[in-house]
DNA sequence: TAGGAATTCTACCAGCCGGTAACATCGCCA
DNA sequence: TGGCGATGTTACCGGCTGGTAGAATTCCTA
């Protein structure tokens, strides 16, 4: 019974280290499968052979179905949570730290976990878990107008209604995860430069240049 | 349209006009029940008890679940060329049309259709009607993008990438079916106004105004 | 008022899939 | 080497839900 898997045959190390990898491997799978499939349409027992495993398996890992939804969103709003982190570390205007944010924001939305964090619904999850998902999605977009706010403070940002330009931003940043997987033809880096060059100057020509500063 | 909420009780009339208000019926309260539970989280005897009706009855005017979610991607898809036709014959300038665009998108998006066109899966369709769902939403892509263009060339727009801008302004329009079942206080109006703000000027002060002109 | 078509109901089925029990195997350690 | 926890498997269950058969009822028309 020799087993060819990739993700499941771990480096060696003590006991729990590696009940732990392959925790995270199930999850990554499972990830992986929820994005091409959609959650419904994926079933334990694809996920299982996925990992060329049986479905109880899954179970001495993961209590259930919907934990798997949960630790995916987890994982792929955490990313978001750090990106959040160094952006608000990375510049000195807020301009400069909010691009900064949408860079990494795009890396984590297009990752394995982009799609779980995007397209799953909170109603697929308990009431307990929905509430916790729904607190990191809140904190992220209360740290997006917090990064706007500070723009306007500082005189790098014009915007009237900090609030919906920050759903704006969000959502353009968040609709990646629809189209990223048919169409990967810029990287996510590539992305975010138009994304930051769309939004920074907007739509309309300028006649005289802002005091922008070139994104690299 | 119809009643909310008593959808079954329609005018009389001949009875092919009655059984096409029925199947209205069916697929409205299909949209809302998508819209409020999920798709999969919504099973026809829930449509059928919304409607005071039980489960075959669906079945005289639908012939399965399926078809369900594709007349209302159809028919919100359907608003959508709407109001691209519309837009298309708006303005003067290629810009001025985009923003009419913005508005009847962000109608379109919040209304009880929106759902369907924006969260549904195209997995949960047969490849058949998957791909005619998709031949839409790229019909809808490419006249964004044709907009954008003209406004470059007629020099109203001034942007880098229009595929990435049409990416980013549909994600940003398309992105407010999921907070505005949550958070209705602004009115489509309102908000598609705050967007083509956000989108026109950009987040970078402008020094001098550029020809923008109006903002109703 | 009879008859037929349109409409809706009761009753039911079958398959999928999440989840579990109980047994088999692996691998470390005394 | 024997034993014991950690892993993994086979075999199974049961409920939910999409879908259907066929009877019942309503409604128009003659």
């Amino acid at each position: 019974m020799t087993r060819p898997s990739s993700p499941w045959r771990v480096p060696p190390g003590d006991r729990a280290r590696q009940h732990e990898l392959k925790r995270d491997a199930v999850i990554l799978t499972a990830a992986r499968a929820f994005r091409e499939r959609g959650y419904h349409n994926t079933s334990l027992d694809d996920i299982a052979a996925a990992l060329h495993v049986t479905k109880p398996t899954l179970y001495y890992y993961v209590s259930n179905k919907e934990q798997m939804l949960f630790a995916c969103f987890e994982e792929g709003l955490a990313r978001l949570t750090v990106a959040c982190d160094e952006a608000r570390a990375a510049g000195a205007s807020g301009r400069e730290r909010l691009v900064a944010l949408v860079h990494r924001y795009a890396l984590a939305i297009t990752s394995d976990f982009g799609w779980c964090m995007v397209r799953a619904e909170d109603q697929d999850l308990s009431p307990a878990m929905g509430a916790r998902i729904k607190a990191l999605k809140s904190g992220i977009d209360q740290e997006i107008r917090a990064l706007i706010r500070a723009g306007i403070a500082d005189g790098s940002i014009a915007v009237r209604d900090p609030k919906m330009a920050a759903f704006a931003l969000a959502g353009a940043l968040n609709w990646i995860s629809h189209w990223y997987r048919d169409d990967a033809s810029l990287s996510a880096g590539a992305i975010a430069e138009r994304f930051v060059d769309l939004f920074v100057n907007g739509l309309a020509p300028r006649t005289r240049q802002a005091p922008s500063g070139k994104s690299t």
